[in-house]
DNA sequence: AAGGCGGGGGT
DNA sequence: ACCCCAGCCTT
């Protein structure tokens, strides 16, 4: 089915938009797909704006297939303005992928500190002892081999392929999935499956023959910049007069999103322990947010009154170390949100009761100096958080990285 | 198929 | 205050 929209030739996808409507449609099927006329228009137009707006970063100066990965890894989720500083400086302290398997894992979460998701570091230094072991201390060409590495989804693999060994190998993420959506008018849930079916199919036939690396991140610099999730900027668009969408005026009905559900409000307590001017670090559980990363001993908190909020902290600390502390003074109070939770953190400062007695020193324990507390904040929203990060499982190696606790003088 | 995993940018 | 972001993995 041929469409017209003012001068311009259409295509196809427009009438899953009609027929979507009449609910006749079955958009599991891909037989939708946008003409070789339509397409070649398009490939002309994004590549020639692409030319004019790419945006400079520091991954894009290469394609080191490793730097192109550690680019993708870190993108995950993650906005290009937030990657930048943390990608300079996991490239100046790892240059290559050996030089990232031979680092304790530790080190390497350290350089992730504050990034999140930090699966993400784990599996990055897993996945580089695979390649040293099997693939030569390189990132493999071949999709299968690379596509069993950890951390390498479909997305990323056709990232990295494309991007670094120009593989003719497709792309679908958050910025082309909105702009593929509302090129092809779909006005389905992009999340489910049929729907993702037919958004690789799309991703897939608009590829060129080459240069598929530079075309995919056209479409990703299209879809941030211009196709925007609200407001997108048609005008500045080069696709503005083939995308049905646009036509219908439906852009912010395109792509259908799911409302979330407020976040649940939360109150945690963290407690700064003193001792002989060290202060108490313990190991996270390795299941749930912060897996395995060293924090303050923190839990969540169920009293209101402030007296009650001590007796319920120093019956906290007992339950998590085995021994007895002394409150001393409420440092701050810290708000932050993580996911579906909007967090009230209490700082609180105690005193380790016996100084006359040394805490038996359990592997998911460590005392800490200030310096070395003060050495690498972590930030959240902003505000420095009494919090840490770091150091694998039962390694025994001295903690390297860390946080600070708010500096609040109460 | 759904839920967990983080933190911050932009409006 | 809210929405969203160069996804992946487990259940």
């Amino acid at each position: 089915m041929m469409f017209r929209i003012g001068d311009e030739l259409y295509h196809v996808a427009h009438g899953i938009l009609m027929a979507k409507q009449d609910r006749r449609i079955d958009t599991s099927h891909t037989d939708v797909l946008p003409t070789s006329e339509w397409k070649r228009t398009f490939r002309r137009r994004l590549i020639g704006w692409y030319r004019r707006h790419a945006r400079e970063m520091p991954w894009r100066e290469t394609r080191d297939p490793y730097r192109v990965w550690v680019s993708e890894i870190m993108l995950q989720q993650t906005q290009v303005a937030t990657v930048v500083p943390y990608f300079e400086r996991f490239i100046a302290a790892f240059p290559d992928i050996p030089a990232l398997a031979a680092a304790r894992e530790d080190e390497v979460l350290r350089l992730w500190e504050g990034l999140g998701y930090y699966r993400r570091a784990r599996q990055m230094h897993k996945a580089a002892g695979v390649m040293v072991e099997k693939h030569d201390g390189r990132f493999p060409r071949d999709a299968n081999s690379a596509g069993q590495l950890p951390g390498v989804g479909r997305y990323t693999l056709g990232a990295i392929l494309s991007i670094a060994f120009d593989a003719r190998q497709p792309i679908l993420e958050a910025n082309t999935v909105r702009l593929l959506s509302r090129l092809l008018a779909f006005d389905g849930d992009p999340t489910r499956a049929d729907a993702q079916r037919l958004l690789w199919a799309m991703a897939e036939a608009l590829l060129p023959r080459r240069e598929a690396g530079r075309f995919n991140q056209a479409l990703m610099e299209l879809g941030s910049q211009i196709c925007l999730p609200r407001g997108p900027r048609c005008e500045d668009c080069p696709a503005m007069t083939l995308c049905p969408t646009r036509a219908a005026g439906r852009q912010e009905e395109i792509p259908r999103t799911k409302k979330k559900p407020p976040p649940e409000e939360v109150r945690e307590a963290a407690v700064v322990v003193r001792r002989r001017g060290k202060v108490l670090l313990l190991r996270r559980d390795n299941a749930g947010r912060w897996a395995g990363l060293w924090d303050f001993p923190r839990f969540e908190l169920s009293s209101q009154r402030a007296d009650a909020v001590q007796r319920e902290l120093v019956e906290k600390v007992r339950q998590m170390t085995g021994f007895s502390v002394q409150p001393e003074a409420k440092l701050t109070t810290i708000k932050h949100s993580v996911t579906r939770f909007r967090i009230t953190l209490e700082c609180h400062e105690a005193r380790y009761l016996r100084q006359d007695v040394e805490p038996q020193n359990r592997p998911e324990m460590r005392w800490l100096l200030p310096e070395e507390l003060e050495a690498f904040p972590l930030s959240v929203s902003g505000r420095k958080l009494g919090c840490l990060l770091v150091e694998g499982i039962g390694s025994g190696a001295p903690v390297s990285g860390s946080a600070k606790r708010s500096s609040a003088k109460t």
